[in-house]
DNA sequence: ATCGGAACTG
DNA sequence: CAGTTCCGAT
């Protein structure tokens, strides 16, 4: 009552693409959403918001990726805590209890804590992905393979391949796959699928950590192609990736942008897009054509430029969460957009984050990186908790001897180092596993990656 | 600053 | 279940 709670005004229960079932299905994990069904369920949960901040540009003087891939600074933890109390209509929200529900993720694997960095959090991307878009051409996917690589050798590889994961999602008809990912509501609303899902990867779930080399792959395609995105996210408009619209890396990084790609873009990239049906039945959005792969293209998906900005608002919106976020704190409020409208907002407030001292992007961080990620494998092996339950009798991790991150300077306004055409780079970097599992290299990869190759010409031509 | 237990809530 | 609140420990 005297919560003076805007979310729901500001959240509309659903985007008017959306379906519920949709919703939730598509874009996150059941850890992520309560099946419908559940009453008191599908609440806005803290790591959906968090994604939703970093996503835009107006919260990045309080949020923002920054550092080695998924990894994020709370700048301004006061006002990202109070953005959730905002959300949650709790009044009294502070830094305190948001980072203890941070601290809530670590037994999930959602999250993880960068170590020596203040603020610094880093998501986990892969069990994201992979929960998400389980059917997604994995076998390709430079991110899994790695991830592959890093947790199993090579002998226990889990079977993710296509025919594995079809195996999962009996309701999943092929020809379809790519729809009734984003429709599972309606033709597979078994939320059991969802736990299926998350244990039937357990490699994903606890290796996730571990990985510190660029996985990979999707990049940033800065095009301009007219596309609209009526769910609020264009990424061919300024600022759609600008900065901090995905996880990046720092100027000084080892790496160059590209290198730390969206998992849930890349993923996505490979799939038609899931509203394209719904936006433009005719299939075709563009015309980009020919530039990204077939099925994206056709679904008038922007091949690789989706892959940045994080699992952008296509997915943040579904979640209900794209919608509005609200007002919050002097921002505008409908951050449609977010660099959409004439991306005034591109210059939001820096933001009291300096008030605090915000993160400084402390030189210390420099020997974080690679220890962070260690001492996360090593706490994912030991805090297994849950989920060590699942992959228990799973063959150790073998950590990658050497981690490619690098301690990232950190630089608050860093010149996105990204490539101009990731796609070429894309090239080399995707060197066709040599010792790929049978399970990973299903006809499905092949055809995939004789797309991706097709597609590849064309651009250079 | 960070962590995690514990009781509590919707 | 997903936090929220409180809090002592490190």
């Amino acid at each position: 009552m005297d919560c003076n709670c805007v979310s729901d005004l500001l959240l509309p229960p659903v985007p008017t693409l959306w379906t519920p079932g949709l919703t939730k299905s598509i874009a996150f994990p059941d850890w992520a959403y309560k099946p419908e069904s559940s009453p008191g369920s599908r609440q806005i949960q803290l790591w959906h918001f968090i994604l939703e901040l970093l996503q835009k540009e107006e919260y990045q003087g309080f949020i923002a990726w920054q550092g080695d891939y998924g990894e994020f600074v709370i700048k301004d933890p006061d006002e990202v805590a109070r953005l959730w109390g905002l959300r949650k209509c709790k009044p009294h929200m502070n830094y305190d209890k948001l980072s203890r529900a941070l601290r809530y993720y670590y037994n999930k694997r959602i999250l993880h804590k960068t170590k020596g960095k203040r603020f610094t959090y880093k998501f986990n991307f892969s069990k994201v992905v992979l929960v998400n878009y389980p059917l997604l051409d994995m076998a390709n996917s430079p991110f899994l393979l790695a991830q592959n690589h890093f947790t199993n050798g090579s002998s226990t590889a889990p079977d993710c391949s296509p025919e594995a994961l079809q195996s999962l999602f009996p309701r999943l008809p092929d020809s379809v796959r790519a729809a009734s990912l984003f429709d599972r509501g309606a033709t597979a609303p078994s939320p059991e699928g969802d736990k299926l899902r998350l244990d039937a990867f357990p490699f994903l779930s606890s290796g996730a950590p571990c990985y510190s080399k660029p996985p990979s792959l999707l990049g940033p395609y800065p095009r301009s192609p007219p596309f609209d995105y009526p769910w609020g996210f264009n990424p061919y408009l300024p600022g759609a990736f600008s900065l901090n619209n995905c996880p990046k890396l720092p100027p000084g990084s080892l790496y160059p942008s590209h290198f730390y790609p969206n998992p849930l873009q890349s993923s996505l990239s490979g799939l038609p897009h899931p509203f394209s049906s719904l936006l433009h039945p005719g299939g075709d959005a563009g015309d980009r054509a020919g530039t990204g792969p077939a099925g994206a293209t056709r679904l008038g998906l922007p091949p690789y430029p989706v892959s940045m900005s994080m699992g952008r608002t296509d997915l943040l919106s579904g979640v209900g969460l794209g919608a509005r976020e609200g007002s919050p704190p002097g921002v505008g409020g409908l951050g449609i957009g977010l660099g959409l409208a004439a991306g005034p907002p591109g210059t939001r407030p820096q933001s009291p984050s300096e008030r605090r001292g915000g993160v400084k992007q402390d030189p210390e961080s420099d020997s974080d990186l690679e220890i962070t990620d260690l001492s996360d494998c090593s706490s994912d092996n030991e805090n297994d908790h849950e989920f060590s339950k699942a992959a228990r009798s799973r063959s150790q991790i073998i950590l990658e001897g050497k981690k490619g991150g690098m301690p990232p300077p950190l630089s608050s306004s860093l010149p996105p180092p990204m490539s101009p055409h990731p796609l070429k780079s894309l090239v080399p970097l995707t060197p066709p596993r040599p010792s790929l599992p049978p399970s990973l290299s299903p006809s499905l990869a092949l055809h995939e990656r004789h797309r991706e190759t097709e597609t590849l010409k064309m651009i250079h031509s």
